[in-house]
This record gives C-alpha cells, structure tokens and sequence, in this order.
DNA sequence: CACAAAATCACCTTTACGGGTGACGACACG
DNA sequence: CGTGTCGTCACCCGTAAAGGTGATTTTGTG
C-alpha cells in the first residue's frame, strides 16, 4: 500500500507530500480508467485491457517510488581492486585519500563519477547507472576536471590515481 | 575478436530472473483477479473494487521490485580483476605481454599510442609528441579500439590494464 | 525555520573523438 | 616481382565530451 520505509528523522514533510502526490496521481489515474473503461466496456478483453493498463501503470509509479526512496538510503560505495603499491593507509578494499579529498573539495558523488569514468563509462552510461540525467553527469565530471586540473576524462583519471583518490 | 569483458555477466542473468519472475506474478495476479471478478461483478462497485486492488498489489509489487532493484545497482562496484602486476622484478620499469599482444594483433606504434592515451594525453598533443598528424593519431587510435574492442578511450585504457598491456 | 552545500536538470557553444573510406610510400618476405 | 603489413596522411560526418550559465530541489546543520 502506502510506502511504508521513510528517512529516519527531519523528511517527515517530504514523505507525506510524497504520499499525498501518489494517492492524486491513484486517484487521478482511477478516474481516467473509469472514464477508459466506459468506452472498452463494449468491447469483449476491456476488463483484461483494463487490468492490464492499471498494472503497469502503477507497476511503473511504485518502481520509480521504489527508487526515489531507496536513493536517499543507500549509494556510495565505490572501489574494489587489489594493488596498494605507494604510500597510503591502504586498508582492506580501498580507501580514497579523505585528506585529499578534502583539500581539493571533491563530494562523494564527484567521486563516484570519477570512479565510473574511470571504468571507462560513458557520460549517457554513468547517467544510466545512476539513475539521473546526462547532464547532471556533465555537471558533476565538470566541476570534478575543475577541481582536478583536468582537461579530459583520461586525465581526470590519470590525476585521480596520482593524488589516490581511485585505485 | 572478442577480448576481455567479462564483468557484467554474473548479474545480468539475475536480473532476466528477476524479469521473469515479474512477469509471472503480474501473470498470476491478472489471472486471479479475472476469476475473482466474475463474483464480485454482481456487486455495483466491483470495478472500481478490482482496480483499486489491482492498483494497489501492483503497486507494492513495483515498490519492491524498485526497491530489489536499487539495492543491486546501488552497489555500483568497478570490478577490477585480479592481476598481478609484476612477479618479477626482471622487468624493473614494465613490460607488456606480447602474447597478447600478438593475439590480438596490436603493433609497436598503437601500444605506444595506447601508453600516451593511457597518460591523460589528447589526439593532438600525442601527435606532437610523436611528431605526426593528428589525422595519424586518430588512425592508429582507431584502429588500436578496434583491435581491443572498446569504444571510448577511457575504455581502451581499462582493457589495456586488464590485458597487461600498459602498467 | 533559515541557510549553505550538494545534487539535479536544462540549454547552448565549441572542441574532441570515433567511424569510415581512400590513398601513398617503405619494407620485408616468399 | 607481387603481396602483405605497417606507418603515414587526408577528408567527411556524426556523436561525445567539455565549458559556461542559470535555475531548482534535497539535505544537513546551525
């Protein structure tokens, strides 16, 4: 029914437009149907057209409610790898210089696309991923080739791996 | 030729699962409910009944399955395989595998090519490093993409590790 | 609540890449 | 000698990337 997971503290607001915004966007989508449903109503399948058009409609709204919930929780996680060669706390998996992080001003999420770029992702495909738009993408590896120094995507990554940021 | 590329492979027949199990429940459910509905249809309202219902299971059905779904991508892991870098010191600096190289038919000059990619360089400053056009750059690059089967040049540089061909 | 930081998205411009085709000289090999 | 490989270069075209500006939304903190 109604989602039922919500942030922990401080988004109480948010979570009850959300709910708000879905049961309008129930009720809305109900009224069409039943207007819809007048018209197949002659025809033999309208209750399987119907059905059907229901479902995946609000298949579709509770997968994207699904993922807009679930992107404020969990995400960040980068890295992987073996190999720890130079100088470096070099713990477990990997760990990015934090120190470095802070000196160059790069976000968690700038650090993300880094990682991705890194992989060898395009823009579109990072976006995907992601889940946001290409542009955000564009948006965020800018700012990140700014705060690198960097000038392309290959050197952003030849940069990261320098100052430790990506292993 | 096929070279590497291997990584995606062990989730996404997971994910075809996950599809079809989707699939099968929302075939179940319309199934259910269309016999259920031959009761209810006696009853004024049972339309709006069975929408609503079918509504609703769906919907949570899509919660859930964007919430599967986002805990799996959220993960996003840049796997890096395995890969000894150098076992023994005989080649101080590095030295590229040149079965590999012969397996996939990779000359002296795109290696050196696929090294100053690697480095962060553009197809202009590489030209004028080497001394040649730019046009000659992007043949061999071009050509190198091919042979490694990438599409990008960040790419080309992850397959170029993963393969030993560049440090 | 207000504020700042972070994240998101849109639009536009210019440049860099990637793909395809064709061509030419050098050089080795059978 | 012909053939094949390699390196070199040119041109065109379409897409991707990068740079800039502005705006909105989320979110964490005071």
């Amino acid at each position: 029914m109604t989602p039922a997971a919500k942030a922990p503290h401080s988004s109480r607001r948010r979570a009850i437009r959300d709910i708000l915004l879905y049961g309008l966007c129930g009720g809305v989508l109900i009224t069409v149907l039943k207007l819809t449903e007048y018209r197949f109503l002659v025809v033999e399948h309208s209750l399987e057209i119907y059905g059907g058009l229901v479902a995946a409609l609000f298949a579709g709204l509770g997968i994207w409610l699904g993922l807009t919930l679930r992107r404020k929780k969990a995400q960040v996680v980068i890295t992987q790898v073996v190999r720890q060669p130079q100088a470096g706390p070099s713990s477990g998996p990997f760990m990015a210089d934090e120190k470095r992080l802070n000196e160059l001003g790069i976000t968690p999420r700038e650090l993300e696309i880094l990682g991705l770029i890194a992989a060898g992702l395009s823009n579109r495909e990072i976006a995907g991923r992601l889940f946001v738009s290409e542009n955000t993408v564009k948006t965020h590896s800018s700012r990140l080739f700014d705060k690198l120094g960097a000038r392309r995507r290959t050197q952003a990554v030849q940069l990261g791996k320098e100052a430790g940021l990506i292993p």
